[in-house]
DNA sequence: TGGATAATAGTACGAGCGTTCGCAATTCTT
DNA sequence: AAGAATTGCGAACGCTCGTACTATTATCCA
């Protein structure tokens, strides 16, 4: 590995962790250069433009998102021991973050209305997870775990308000206990629909 | 009512629409000059700086949510009616703002990493919601409406997580179809917990 | 209607932003 | 080890930001 590629690299993965804490869009090449000890233009000069470095930082967040929280999950079983873990490596996923920021969440409400490639690339990362979510849920469903007639996007849609209500009453909110309540959300959600 | 006044709330209300857009901290005075085809300067007298022009904001949308959610309710029935009344007129103001955006939600992402007024004055007024939807659910449980046990503070919590899901896959993703899960949620909720 | 007062415009400043360019220093290749 | 390629720095540009001042215009009250 040359030398550039080994900096890029250091680079992204401290500009992770701003934009993490301030935003994308909060995001900004001074500051990431003083963290780096570099200069502004020895940093700029790794990525064309602002923009791609936001869209590498947000490929590396997926790419931790996938590690830490899809692929593990993928080798438990179809069914609800796979829902499970998805939904408990999603939830320490995020109160892990809750001391840095989830750059999904925090990027659908900064992008919600700012046209353009970030937010095409936030749209179809977001979209995947809950269409992975889908998936596992509707395997549920087959399998025999949930009953016949659940509505699987239904599902999807409350465990995604389970995950943005941690998000918020834990990280804005900093009220304690946010966590028990992601899980018994999920347990109620599961009774609600199980065979 | 003098000049002053006049235009004075003229620009908050445009400042309103602008914050809601593009959030708080998107809120800039000459784009708002612009929209007021006023200078910076003039728009900029009316308040003591930048921070002064978003408590005001703050407080104006605090103004609005009391006067179309909260106060139209608490002429309810104290029980359930007054609770559905209190997540009805929520999601509604949730969905019509699903064409501009909600402020309690994006300032929670904005100012969950940034101390100063704007985040305690923020805190503050979320906290007060949450503390009356609390109120409410124990009256709930009081008047025999939810069983004795019921969490309360588990309900607000998933009641919560409703709304910032409409919130997210109707203004980011925008998925048709969240309002009726929004609601399809609250009914669940009310299942579980009902006498 | 006149004089006091309030409201707005205009201009300028310093800071920070992303970006460009040319030059020095380092690293890689053979 | 020498030449080629890569990497990083420093300075500067144009822009926008919030804010401070001064001057001019409009409004209010006696």
């Amino acid at each position: 590995m040359r030398k550039g590629e080994l900096t890029r690299a250091a680079i992204l993965d401290v500009a992770l962790d701003l934009a993490s804490r301030d935003g994308l869009e909060g995001l900004t090449i001074g500051l990431l250069a003083d963290k780096m000890n570099m200069s502004k233009s020895g940093v700029f000069a790794h990525f064309g433009s602002r923009e791609d470095l936001q869209l590498e930082v947000l490929k590396l967040y997926h790419h931790r998102f996938e590690q830490e929280v899809f692929f593990p999950s993928v080798k438990e079983p179809r069914g609800i021991l796979r829902l499970r873990s998805m939904f408990a490596r999603w939830v320490k996923r995020v109160s892990v973050e809750v001391a840095s920021g989830c750059i999904y969440i925090s990027g659908a409400v900064e992008y919600d209305d700012r046209p353009g490639p970030i937010r095409e690339e936030l749209m179809a990362m977001v979209g995947a997870w809950q269409a992975a979510l889908l998936r596992c849920v509707q395997q549920c469903i087959e399998v025999g775990d949930l009953k016949a007639d659940s509505d699987a996007r239904q599902m999807v849609y409350e465990m995604y308000g389970l995950i943005l209500a941690l998000h918020h009453d834990a990280r804005f909110l900093r009220i304690p206990g946010s966590l028990e309540r992601a899980g018994n959300g999920f347990e109620r959600l599961i009774v609600s629909y199980k065979n």
